[in-house]
DNA sequence: CTGACAATGAGAAAGGTTTTCATTTAGTAT
DNA sequence: ATACTAAATGAAAACCTTTCTCATTGTCAG
């Protein structure tokens, strides 16, 4: 039941909401942007501005309900949480995201954290390839 | 002798281009923003356009001279490419950005893009925290 | 059921970056 | 040195994604 999930997050059941929660359960492409989602949204005939999609993704994002991830330059997309940590292969030719983790390298990250005496809040890895579809 | 650089890129000498490298290689902070060599320039008393500095750092990309970091949201910062790998540690508070290389996650990166087919052609990673100055 | 406050929609605004286009300039040929 | 051609520049407009404003609507506690 997702309007539990919004409740526990301090915010109020609306119609934007569930949509938005449902675009992101069911579209089979698991990384969104905000164009996206409202695209969505429209085909699926919901007339939701997308200025309420940007505020709804990013409360999502406050709730841990979603992960942001700032793709090259200036352009977000959003991808459901699901509770483990990883990260990204963007392929440059079709956009492609895959997704993967790495212990050695969460372990490295953190040693140089340390090391440089930053208290680490966050990190982002982005392998940037060409994928195997797209080397044909 | 910068002329040279320039000449062997490709790019003809000019004075915007010049003076672009010069704030460059001068600036004691290693990583400038478009808006931050623009600024420069004119506390230098150059009267060179922000869409020039835009330009031309574009250009210094693709030539090699410079490389771009995209930091996270819509803010790209410049800084002269040493031929040196490295990647990022951002301080959220102060913005510092200090470098780092560790020859474990370059290994651990080009392992997995293999695992996955993907043709490595790029690859990011930034660690965001909060730097020693910032924690007390 | 009703009131208070949060949420929404539409459009304007913001912020960084790119494009347009007329003008100027560098580098080559004369 | 001079003239020519293509490239570079400046200023302003355009772009794009994202955020904000504000009047209106909707949710939910009482």
């Amino acid at each position: 039941m997702e309007s539990q999930d919004l409740r526990k997050a301090g915010l109020k059941v609306t119609l934007p909401r569930l949509k938005v929660l449902e675009i992101l359960e069911k579209t089979e492409q698991r990384h969104l942007s905000a164009e996206d989602v409202y695209k969505a949204l429209l085909a699926m005939g919901e007339e939701i501005g997308l200025a309420t999609v940007y505020r709804v993704l990013t409360q999502f994002e406050d709730a841990g309900l979603v992960s942001r991830l700032s793709i090259d330059g200036g352009h977000a997309v959003f991808e459901l949480e699901d509770g483990t940590h990883h990260d990204h292969l963007l392929c440059v030719r079709c956009n492609r995201i895959e997704e993967f983790t790495d212990e050695v390298i969460e372990e490295r990250q953190r040693a140089i954290a340390a090391e440089k005496g930053f208290e680490m809040t966050d990190h982002a890895l982005y392998i940037y390839g060409i994928c195997q579809q797209c080397q044909k």
